[in-house]
DNA sequence: CTCCAAATTATTAACCTTAATGTAACACTG
DNA sequence: CAGTGTTACATTAAGGTTAATAATTTGGAG
C-alpha cells in the first residue's frame, strides 16, 4: 500500500481514540491522582494499543530538564576514560539519564564546539574531563550556568568541583616502590606537564618520593611523552643509551608503560630483569594482559561514580554555582611481575 | 547580588531588545534569505553580545530531526566497541550529529530499554551492535520506523541493513595461517555461538579451513567461553589436560586471547613455544601490547565508518525501511609473534 | 498620481507536552 | 435547600522555534 512513514501517536491522537481530553490522557499515563481508575486503565490500554511513547522533546521543552547529561572527554579510546564512561553512563540511566558523549581528541577547538552542543541540546548536567590547555573553555562552563564536574583532570586556578584522583600520591605510590626495590636511576616517562595537571601532580610525587628516601631528584631523567605523537619508543631507547644506569621506568600511564614495554622487548631489553616498569590507572581492572603490569590503581570507577553523584547533586540542588565536591581518589599501589627486587 | 540563575536568552529578548520580530530575528540568525543586510548584522550582533545560542530542543520539536543519532552496543569498555565508538562519534559529529551512548551489557533486557529511550529522545537513527539473544529487539526496532544499521553482529532472519566483519573469512585466515604453520590441533576458544552471529560465523571459517586443507574437525575442540563469566582460563587449562596434543588456540577475539595468554603464563605454559595463539579485532590498533599478538584485523574503523555512512544515507533517504546496505568487511591476518612454525 | 512588483517585516499557527485554572456533577452538612 | 466540598474531567496557556501566510513599505513604470 506504501502508506508512508507511521507517524508517531501523540496525547491528541489517544485523547480522540478514547473521547476524552489530551490532559486527561497525559495524567493517566503519567499516574497522576484525580482520575476515575477505569478511565486510566482504559486510556493506557489504549496508548499501549497504538504504541505510544513520550515524546521526550515536548515534554523536556515545558519542563526545562531534558533528563539527559554531556560527557566530555578527551578520548573514548583510552581504556581509562572508556572505563569511566561505562561507568558514568551505567549510574546516569539508572538515575534516568542519557548520556550524550562529546570526545574532544585532546584538541581545545572541538572541546568548544562539544561545550557549545551540550548547552544547545540543554543537558542538565556536563561531565567534564578537560583536554589539556582547555583552562579558556572550563571559564566558559563556567558561565553558563549548566552544572558540571571536572573529572580526572582539573585546574587549580578555577574554583569549582572536581572528581580527580590523588595524582601526588599515586606519583609517590609508585616511585616509592621502586625505590623500595632498590632501584636508584629512575627514568620518568611523564605526560604533558605543562597543561596536564595529573602529570604535573605524578611528576611531584616523583619527586616527593625521592625527597623521603633521601635521594637527589635528576632532572635528566624526567622526560615527556606523548602516546598520541608516538615518541614513547624514541625517547626510552634514547635515554638508555644515555644513562645506561637506568634501572626502572614509572611511566605515566599505563598505555604508556606498555608501549615502552614492547620496544624494550623489540630491543631485546627484558622486563623485569633488565628494567623494572610501574604503570599508572590500572587498566588490567577491565583487560588482560599477558604478563600482569605493576601499576597505580587510580580508581576509575570509584572517580567516576563520586563524579556522577556529584553531578547529580548539583542537578539536584537550588544552586548549580555552589561548588559540592572536589574530591581526589585515593590511588593504590597494585604490584604485578615488571618490577625486580634488585637489593 | 544573587541575582540567581542566569536564564538563557531567547529569540523573543533579541526580539525585544532590537525591536524586530521573533521571526525575523529567526531568519537572520539563520541566514535565511529576504532580510536587509543592516538588519541581519544587527540582530547577529545583539544575538552575540547576549550569549544567545539555539535551543535545540524547541527547535527539534519544530522541525522533526533532533541532529543526533543514538549508538546501542553492547559493551563500551571492550576496546573494540570502544574504538568503534570513537570512530562513529566523530564521523557523526562532523555531519552535524550527537552521539547518544547507551550500553547494554549484553542484557536484552537493557537494550529493550535502550530502544525505548532511543525512540522517546527522537534520535534520528540509531548504529545498533544487538546483544545477543536479541531477536525481538531487533525485530521491535524495525517496526518503529527509525533508521537503523546493525553493526559488528546481526540477525540473518531480518532482512535490515548491516556492516559487519566478514567473520567467517577472518575464522578460515585465523585457522588456516595456524594450519599452514604445521598445527594440527587447535583449539577454538568460541564466544557463545548459540545468539552470537558473529561466533557461529568465526566457527564456519574455523570448519572451512580445515575441510580445505583436509584435515577433520574435531568437536571436542571446539569450547565456547565468555569473557564476561571469566572461565576462560578454566576451559583452557581443562582442554590442555585432557588433549596435551593441542599445539594452538584459536581465541574468539584479542580479549578472550590475552586472557588465555595470561593463564598459560601463570602456568608455566610458554607462548608460543609450548602453544601458539591468534586471536581475533586486532586491538592493537588502539592499545600497545608487549608482545605483538598475530591476530585478525577486523577493521573496526572501516566497518564503523560503513555503518556510520549508511545509517546518514538511510536518514536523508525518503524511506527508511528500504534496505540500503549489507556490508562485510573484509578482514585481513595480521601476523605477530605468538604463532609458532612447527613445520 | 496610480498601480504593480519587489523587498522587507510582521502575524499566526504548529510541533507535543505539562501546569494552572476552570467547570460540571454530585454528595453531604446544617 | 442554600452552601460547601469533592470528584472527575476540560480548557487555556506556556515552553522556544520555524514555516506559511499576511501586511507594509519602497521603487519604478505608465
Amino acid at each position: 500500500m506504501g502508506n508512508g512513514p507511521v507517524q508517531r501517536p501523540t496525547l491528541k491522537d489517544i485523547a480522540q481514540k478514547t473521547g476524552y481530553s489530551i490532559n486527561t490522557v497525559s495524567r493517566a499515563l503519567r499516574n497522576m491522582p484525580d482520575i476515575a481508575v477505569e478511565t486510566r486503565e482504559r486510556i493506557r490500554e489504549v496508548a499501549r494499543e497504538m504504541g505510544y511513547h513520550n515524546n521526550a522533546l515536548a515534554s523536556s521543552l515545558r519542563l526545562g530538564r531534558t533528563n539527559t547529561i554531556a560527557v566530555i572527554i578527551p578520548d573514548i579510546s583510552n581504556l581509562f576514560y572508556a572505563f569511566a564512561l561505562v561507568e558514568i553512563e551505567r549510574g546516569a540511566r539508572e538515575q534516568g539519564y542519557s548520556t550524550i558523549l562529546l570526545n574532544t581528541s585532546e584538541s581545545g577547538a572541538f572541546e568548544q564546539n562539544a561545550i557549545k552542543t551540550a548547552l544547545q541540546k540543554n543537558v542538565d548536567g556536563i561531565i567534564f574531563g578537560p583536554a589539556q590547555q582547555s583552562l579558556d573553555n572550563t571559564r566558559m562552563l563556567m558561565g553558563s550556568g549548566t552544572p558540571f564536574v571536572q573529572f580526572a583532570r582539573h585546574f587549580e586556578s578555577v574554583n569549582a568541583d572536581f572528581c580527580v584522583g590523588d595524582d601526588k600520591l599515586g606519583g609517590y605510590q609508585a616511585t616509592a616502590h621502586l625505590i623500595e626495590k632498590g632501584h636508584r636511576n629512575i627514568l620518568l616517562l611523564n605526560g604533558l606537564a605543562a597543561h596536564n595537571s595529573s602529570a604535573r601532580d605524578r611528576q611531584a610525587g616523583y619527586r616527593a618520593a625521592h625527597e623521603a628516601a633521601g635521594l637527589p631528584v635528576q632532572p635528566d631523567l624526567v622526560r615527556e611523552v606523548s602516546i598520541l605523537a608516538g615518541d614513547v619508543g624514541q625517547q626510552l631507547m634514547g635515554m638508555l643509551r644515555q644513562r645506561p644506569d637506568i634501572t626502572a621506568v614509572f611511566a605515566y600511564s599505563d598505555l604508556v608503560a606498555l608501549s615502552a614495554m614492547a620496544h624494550l622487548q623489540q630491543n631485546g631489553v627484558r622486563v623485569p630483569q633488565d628494567i623494572s616498569i610501574v604503570g599508572f590507572d590500572y587498566i588490567q581492572s577491565c583487560i588482560n594482559l599477558p604478563v600482569p603490569l605493576t601499576t597505580v590503581d587510580i580508581k576509575i570507577r570509584e572517580m567516576a561514580a563520586a563524579a556522577l553523584k556529584c553531578l547529580l547533586e548539583k542537578i539536584a540542588g537550588p544552586d548549580s554555582s555552589k561548588v559540592v565536591c572536589q574530591k581526589f581518589t585515593r590511588t593504590e599501589l597494585v604490584p604485578g611481575a615488571t618490577v625486580q627486587d634488585i637489593n
